[in-house]
DNA sequence: ATGAAAGCGCTAACAA
DNA sequence: TTGTTAGCGCTTTCAT
């Protein structure tokens, strides 16, 4: 049974048990603790020491395990990041945030999808949750009850991010939607627009597009004003669907004089329809989407739209985690961040 | 020390240590064992001790500790998946299709993104390996020595995805991007255009493009022609980029009849500018991209672009891991993928 | 069908 | 500065 290194044949995946501390203890001649502590730069060791640990680790190819060492010691260095999806262009850059924050101080974020499914936020959480990470932070307030007291009783900081319309389980940081809704309703109205239509996803779980409706809503009828049609998308590509939603709105009703779309990538359909029907936009039609995503920048016209400040919100919610495991013990903070209007070219100037 | 609820304060982080399975052992009246077999649905467990052991454990909140269950097992349903970036609308789509098989299996992706660097790919792995996860996927075969040392080393399936063009470490799946900008070129050539520029990213590392850009210009070559005109861009809005890029090429350049972009984005945002112009689309000028994007559905023309079979290539990467975790030791699997090219509206027809 | 004992690979706490 | 000991919370194995 000895072993035997047949030279010639394609390398196999080395059948070898992985390595542990007590293999490089070995090679080195330098005890487990010891070899652990060189590993992790903790405590005191010699410099020779130090050097013929790292030399003999580096030779055998060593990597830890954390699996190991977490149980050990108790202390996980994960971050669980719950969000509805990555293909909506905005969670990625929230995401951007948090890592930029979280890699100064050591920490990894693990990314859990939802697709905008309660049942499924709570299978992530759970499994999250088993690996007993350092914080968890998860986009939106609305969760089932079982996902709120698992949450709760995880004991550790807990950031619901994205929104600040409704009550977080620990910390929260966002925008009110229901704000951002209203904000822009008053930007139309003030430049004269009055006959103005909505378009938006048909998601039933996107609570935070359903709160920018609302707050348009009713700000519309603060000013004895009503949405005079609407429409809603599932599925496919958004832009296409911005554009033959926006075909579809503007002939059963050719007298609107503005769009509000619940996202950009609708706000770019609609405003390439228009443009091609030759109409003028933003005298005839006004226009405006929610996110000011990159694209934008390269549309015919700059799309009015609103910044959903996601970036800040990822570092912010970054650093309470940050801030909550280096001892400074808050918790329970509210971020409420400002959205700004950036009115671009689809909406007339007052 | 007595505890001391202090009413209108915010409530602190719950003191409380997370629960074991002596907890749930202790409230069910059942043995730790005991306990565990019902969680994990292994081993016989009569119906009335399973109901006991489900009740205590659901009304304590108990979560168990995957730590401590991935160490005495030696089994982590965990898969590191290892891509170059977030924002890239493409790897979001590889992802999609990875966990869509992962998820049947109950293995549980993790992402770790690179930046287009090898030095935090290294990083981003020895991160991973850590963790001693069922297997990886990395996208690309360009990794430092030391990266594929390691994955070489670990004794777990490795799959190396998006590209074909090279060695793997173990598996590969992906298209060739040789072939990809070949083809391109051919069907280009033959669409008769003869005065062709190319628009491409200055990402020194993104080996994938400059693949393709290497085919294409190798098939030119092959008919007696070269690229006339090029230009490589580096971050900001891709689309507003294609858009300032396609307008200084033709500045420059008036006499080109085709653009080649490295991808959609850059595609879209030069056919966004020669529609502009009333440019003749695809007579005057043609244009094709790269990935078949989602978002070209709505755009004016249909871009001409090549099918980047990011989906199936995920499909097709997470199998490999499955398959290798279920007993079935295959392992080594190369699968080249046939990207189709798109002709959309953007290249005349022949 | 259930339980008891041993130990996964590492680190905290203490000893030398 | 270095080493020893005793677990971390669970699962494997074997006994009952």
């Amino acid at each position: 049974m000895a072993e035997q290194p047949k030279q010639g044949q394609p390398r196999p995946i080395p059948p070898r048990r992985p390595l542990t501390l007590r293999d490089v203890s070995e090679k080195s001649g330098v005890s487990e603790m010891t070899v652990s502590r060189v590993l992790r730069n903790r405590g005191d060791v010699s410099e020779p020491t130090r050097q013929k640990v790292l030399l003999a680790a580096r030779e055998l190819g060593y990597v830890p395990n954390r699996i190991a060492g977490a149980l050990a010691s108790q202390r996980v260095n994960l971050v669980g990041v719950v969000i509805p999806s990555l293909s909506n262009q905005v969670f990625p850059e929230v995401l951007q945030g948090i890592s930029d924050v979280l890699e100064e101080s050591g920490l990894q974020p693990v990314i859990g999808v939802t697709r905008y499914s309660q049942a499924r936020e709570e299978e992530v959480l759970y499994e999250m949750l088993s690996w007993r990470p350092s914080g968890i932070i998860v986009a939106g307030l609305e969760h089932s009850e079982a996902s709120r007291a698992m949450l709760a009783a995880a004991g550790i900081p807990v950031v619901e991010i994205m929104d600040v319309n409704g009550t977080p389980v620990d910390s929260m940081v966002g925008i009110s939607h229901d704000l951002a809704g209203r904000r822009m309703a008053e930007a139309i109205l003030k430049a004269g627009y009055r006959r103005i239509g909505f378009l938006g996803t048909k998601m039933p779980d996107d609570h935070r597009a359903r709160k920018r409706m609302e707050g348009f809503e009713a700000a519309l009828r603060d000013a004895g004003l009503a949405v005079q049609a609407r429409d809603f998308y599932d599925g496919g590509s958004a832009l296409q669907k911005g554009r033959e939603m926006t075909a579809a709105l503007l002939k059963s009703h050719p007298d609107l004089d503005f769009i509000y779309c619940s996202n950009d990538m609708i706000g770019a359909g609609g405003l390439l329809h228009c443009l091609e029907q030759g109409m003028d936009v933003p005298g005839e039609i006004g226009l405006a989407g929610f996110n000011a995503i990159d694209l934008i920048q390269g549309l015919p016209r700059r799309l009015a739209t609103m910044d959903s400040c996601r970036r800040e919100i990822g570092r912010r919610a970054a650093e309470i985690i940050t801030a909550a495991r280096s001892g400074k013990a808050l918790s329970r903070q509210v971020i409420e961040l400002e959205p700004a209007i950036l009115p671009g070219d689809t909406i007339r100037r007052a």
